[in-house]
DNA sequence: CTGAAAGCGCTTACAG
DNA sequence: CTGAAAGCGCTTACAG
C-alpha cells in the first residue's frame, strides 16, 4: 500500500495524505483525522526512504569510535554508547551501532552511509587528536562531533567536547594525600599522556614529588593491570592512580594475588567510574566521567551543526565548543596510607 | 552532485552510471572504471535513500530487548548487542541501537522505521515469552527472529534461537557436586523460571535435595546479589548458583562483607560469563553464554528470511529453530567444600 | 483548504 | 554494451 492507493482509497490526493502525515501546509483537522482512521485501518504508513529522499535527511547519527592503535570497544565506551543513543532518541535521532576492526579504516558501511547521505552525522569518541583529525578530515562534508580528552586543539572540528580528566585527577591526588599517601604510582592505558601529565601536575600542586613517581605501562586489559601493579610494588608505593577503571580492577586482582590486603596495604583508584565499579571488593574509588552529560552535550551539538547546515548549507560556523568536568568518587579502595 | 550532472559531466547516461556502482547489468570494463576514475575525482557517492527506495531494502537491521518488566540494558545484552553488530556488519547490514524506556512499548524511532520500510529486520532478544509474542504480533510483517532461552515454544516467531541454559548448568551443579558440595542454593534473576527448573533438574540428575534446595529472589543488580546471599547464607549453604553474574559478584560481595572467604567457605557461580567476570578476585566461575554463535545464528536466520520474503514476498516459510548450548566455565570462586 | 504536476536521485526493463 | 524513459513513493511550490 503505497500513498496512491491510499490516496485514491481515501479520495483526496497524494498531496492531502502527505500532508496529514508530515504535518506540514494547512488541512482541515476534519481530513487529517480522517485519513489517519483510515491509514490505521488499512495499515498504510509512509515509506521513509521516500521521505528521506525528499527531505535530504535521514536522522540517524553514529557513533563512531577512533582509537590510536587498537580498537576498543570497552565497558566505558558502551555505556557512553548507550548515553548518546538515549540523548539522540530523544532529539528523534536513530542511532548506529558502529563496530569496526581497524581504527583507522571506517567501516564500508559507514563509508557507504557517511558520504551517501545515510547519516546526518557522526558522533566521534577519540583518544588521539591524529586519528581524530584524520576522521574529520575524511568526512568533510558531515557534521562531526568530536568528544576529546580535555587539552586538545582541534581547529578542523566543528565541534568538540572536552572531557577535562585534570579537574576529577587533582581531586583524587588531594584525596590521596589527605589519606597519608606521599608515593603514589600511576598506571598507563592507551594514549593517556593527557591523564598523565594531569596527575604530575596534581602531584605538584600537593607538593609531591613528580619527578620520582613511579609509572608503569598498562595499557588495556585487566591482565595489563595485574602485570604492571608487579611492578609498581617494587618500587615502594602506597598507592596507585589507574588510568582506566579495568587496569585498576586488575590492579586489584594483582595485589591481592600477592597477599596484598586493599586499602590496608594498598590504595587504588581508577578512572572512568564504571557502573559496576562501585560493586568490586572493595568498591572501586575512581574519577567520575559524567557521561550523561557528555552525551547531551554531544547530541545537542550535533543538531546544531545539522540545523546550521539546513539553514545555510556550506556555510562556515564558529566552532562549538564545550567542556565537561570529572569528579573523584571516594569509595572503600582508597584508604589510609599504611604507616601514617 | 547527483547522477545526473554526474552522468552529464561523464559523457554517460544515467543508467551506465548506475550500472557502474550496482555491479547489476553488463557494463564495460573500461566504461567502468572511468567513471569510478571520474567519481573518486569529483566526489560522487550514490545517494542511499533513492537506491533503498529502488530496492525497497535497506540493509538495517535492529537490536531489540523486550524484557517482562523493567528495561535491562546491562553488560551482558551490550556484550551480546554488539556480537550481533559485528556479525550483522559482515553480512552487510547496518545494526540500529534501540534502548527503549518502557518494555511494552517499542520507542517511537523503531516503530517509524519497522512499518516504513526503514528496516529490513529486527533481532529480538527477549526474556519472557508473553512480550516476545506480542512483539512479534506487533511487527507482523516484517522478519524478526527471537532469542530465547530454551523451553520456549513460540509458534508466531519466523526464526527462534534458543539458549539451552540446561546444559551448562547441568554442568555446573556437577562441579559443585564433585567438589562436595551437597547444600546448593539458587538466587533468582528475572523472568528466569527456565534456569531454576534446569537447575532443579541438574540437583535431580546429581542426586541431591531439590525439594529443600534454599532458594532467594535477586533479581537484577549487584545489590540485590548483596541482599540475596544474606538470605541463603542463614540456611546453611555451601555453594549458590546464581542466575546472572551481576548477582553473583552482588553475592561475592555480600560474603566476603560478612567474612566470608571465597571459595574457602563459600562457592559462587554464576550465569552469563560477562567479560569481566575472569577478572574478578576471585575470578567468578560462570556458565557461558555463547554469544559468537548467537549472533551468527541469529543474523544468518534473519538474513534468510530477509532472501525469503524477497524471493517470495509473503510466503510462509517453515520456522526456523536452532538451539546452541552454554557450557560451564571453571573459575576460583568454586572450590571444594568447607568440610567436605 | 485541496489538487495536479514536477521533482527528490536512483534503477531497470526495454530497445537497439 | 549503452541509452531513453518509466517507475520507486514521497513532498511541495503553484494554482485555485
Amino acid at each position: 500500500m503505497d500513498i496512491k492507493k491510499f490516496s485514491a482509497l481515501a479520495g483526496v490526493s497524494t498531496a492531502t495524505v502527505s500532508r496529514a502525515f508530515s504535518g506540514n501546509g494547512r488541512i482541515k483537522e476534519a481530513t487529517r483525522e480522517r485519513i489517519f482512521k483510515l491509514a490505521e485501518k488499512h495499515g498504510y504508513v509512509p515509506n521513509i526512504h521516500a521521505q528521506r529522499l525528499n527531505a535530504r535527511r535521514s536522522e540517524i547519527i553514529a557513533v563512531y569510535y577512533s582509537f590510536s592503535s587498537a580498537p576498543i570497544f570497552d565497558y566505558y565506551n558502551m555505556e557512553l554508547a548507550q548515553e548518546i543513543a538515549k540523548a539522540a532518541g530523544a532529539r528523534g535521532y536513530t542511532t548506529n551501532l558502529e563496530l569496526t576492526q581497524r581504527t583507522d579504516e571506517p567501516s564500508a558501511g559507514l563509508q557507504r552511509a557517511a558520504t551517501g547521505g545515510g547519516l546526518d552525522g557522526i558522533i566521534l569518541v577519540a583518544d588521539s587528536r591524529e586519528s581524530a583529525q584524520a576522521f574529520v578530515k575524511r568526512f568533510k562534508r558531515l557534521p562531526v562531533v568530536v568528544v576529546a580528552n580535555h587539552d586538545w586543539v582541534l581547529p578542523e572540528a566543528a565541534a568538540l567536547v572536552r572531557i577535562h580528566q585534570a579537574s576529577g585527577i587533582r581531586e583524587a591526588v588531594a584525596e590521596m594525600k589527605a589519606a597519608g599517601h606521599t608515593r603514589i604510582g600511576f598506571i598507563h592505558g592507551m594514549a593517556d599522556e593527557g591523564k598523565h601529565r594531569a596527575f604530575l601536575e596534581a602531584l605538584r600542586a600537593n607538593q609531591l614529588d613528580d619527578v620520582g613517581a613511579p609509572t608503569a605501562r598498562g595499557p588495556l586489559s585487566f591482565e595489563d593491570g595485574e602485570r604492571a601493579i608487579a611492578e609498581l610494588l617494587s618500587q615502594n608505593v602506597s598507592a596507585v592512580l589507574c588510568s582506566t577503571d579495568i587496569l585498576a580492577l586488575g590492579a586489584m586482582s594483582g595485589a591481592t594475588k600477592r597477599g596484598l590486603r586493599i586499602p590496608e596495604d594498598l590504595s587504588i583508584v581508577g578512572i572512568d567510574n564504571l557502573a559496576f565499579s562501585a560493586f568490586t571488593s572493595p568498591p572501586l574509588a575512581s574519577v567520575g566521567i559524567p557521561r550523561t552529560e557528555i552525551a547531551l552535550t554531544a547530541v545537542e551539538a550535533l543538531h546544531q551543526l545539522v540545523q546550521d547546515e539546513t539553514a545555510a548549507p556550506g556555510a562556515p560556523s564558529r566552532q562549538l565548543i564545550h567542556t565537561v568536568h570529572t569528579r573523584f568518587i571516594s569509595r572503600r579502595s582508597l584508604g589510609a596510607a599504611p604507616n601514617g
